[in-house]
DNA sequence: GCTATAATCTTGACAGTGTCAAGATAAGTT
DNA sequence: AACTTATCTTGACACTGTCAAGATTATAGC
């Protein structure tokens, strides 16, 4: 308890929910470690009993986001099994929403703001964890030959390679206005993985 | 001439080079209206003159790479004219040279860096007619039938989206280890480009 | 239970940043 | 030649990441 700061008891995950917060309320410009310090009420040096620097922390923000967007794609997943087609264009839709949704920590994950991803094992970990869990679904589609024979990871990388393109273009605003005007976001996405498929996704 | 600062004579241009050249030697981390003006010899107040706000330096910067981007893809296209299906790949591998070489301005024509793209008209404009010379490319593809009839934006924005998500994981090194291991970038990118075409595209 | 040690948090400082206001300098216009 | 305007400098402010020094509390060994 105690009203005394001192010892707060959890504060490195008080400061990443604060950080995940700020991300979602205040976008990624209000995002420092004196902000993410002052939202959990402590002093603006606290954060480094926690995190050697501001890199670290976002490593671990990002770290968070991960594991809710391996949340929301396990969902997907689970909504249909034993259907892996509609499994391939749920997760493209829950990929899409939890972009535009969470634009701030989508940016933070994939945008390069954190810049030695790969010394931080746990943001590696849950990351492949996240691509494993979209080869599970290519592998099924094509046992069921709704995708073509081909190297599995390859596979999946490209179609992750092509749901992120179209996510990213369409959170920049890059994607043509005349586009988004003819076609809803998730036509252009289901148009998108119709060019792997054997046979018509649907929605 | 004039040893004199005042009246450079053409220091907004230097502080957009400035800027690009900062970008390419030291990276993103590094660029700070401070240090545009310091690699251009003025004051650190001086681009205020010429820019509103960081804002408007970055918006600057960002049209000037996309000026270097569509030079890189006009080239490649001119160098298979009358072969759509040539002009499709190297444009593909033009795109994605640009990225893994000037990775961080095309971090920040595409990282959210810029926060209100559409209020910076040259910086659309620009864009744009980058967008166009790929709708002109994969409209000669259709006419040829080496690509499916299908919206030609439509189909333009599943391919840039696919390229451009292919680049940016790779970017992030979110690409796996094993993909990478087994297949060059080269292979990854005619992989993916080949899901959409109807005859075998080849390097 | 007491004490030594380690972990955690605060305070205060430093250099670097974006931005603004006031003033200096030079170019252009009449 | 004088006035006006664009351009550049100087100096200031609040904010940032980071570090050093010290205060407070938890923990481990006795």
């Amino acid at each position: 308890m105690a009203e005394s700061n001192y010892h707060h008891g959890d504060l490195k995950n008080a400061l990443i929910a604060a950080g995940v917060e700020i991300l979602a309320r205040e976008g990624i410009a209000s995002l420092s470690l004196r902000s993410v310090a002052r939202r959990a009420g402590v002093s603006h040096s606290a954060p480094y009993a926690h995190f050697s620097d501001k890199q670290t922390l976002i490593a671990a923000i990002s770290t968070e986001g991960f594991r809710r967007l391996y949340s929301k794609l396990d969902t997907a997943l689970n909504a249909h099994s034993a259907e892996p087609g509609r499994q391939l264009v749920a997760c493209g839709q829950a990929y899409m929403r939890f972009a535009l949704n969470e634009r701030d920590i989508f940016k933070v994950m994939f945008s390069g703001v954190l810049e030695q991803e790969k010394e931080y094992p746990e943001f590696v970990e849950i990351s492949q964890a996240t691509f494993q869990l979209l080869v599970k679904v290519v592998d099924a589609c094509q046992e069921k030959g709704i995708l073509r024979p081909a190297p599995t990871d390859l596979l999946a990388t490209a179609i992750w390679g092509q749901v992120h393109g179209l996510v990213s273009l369409a959170l920049e605003k890059q994607i043509s206005h005349t586009v988004l005007d003819l076609h809803p976001l998730d036509e252009v996405l289901l148009f998108t993985l119709n060019q792997f498929s054997q046979v018509p996704l649907t929605l």
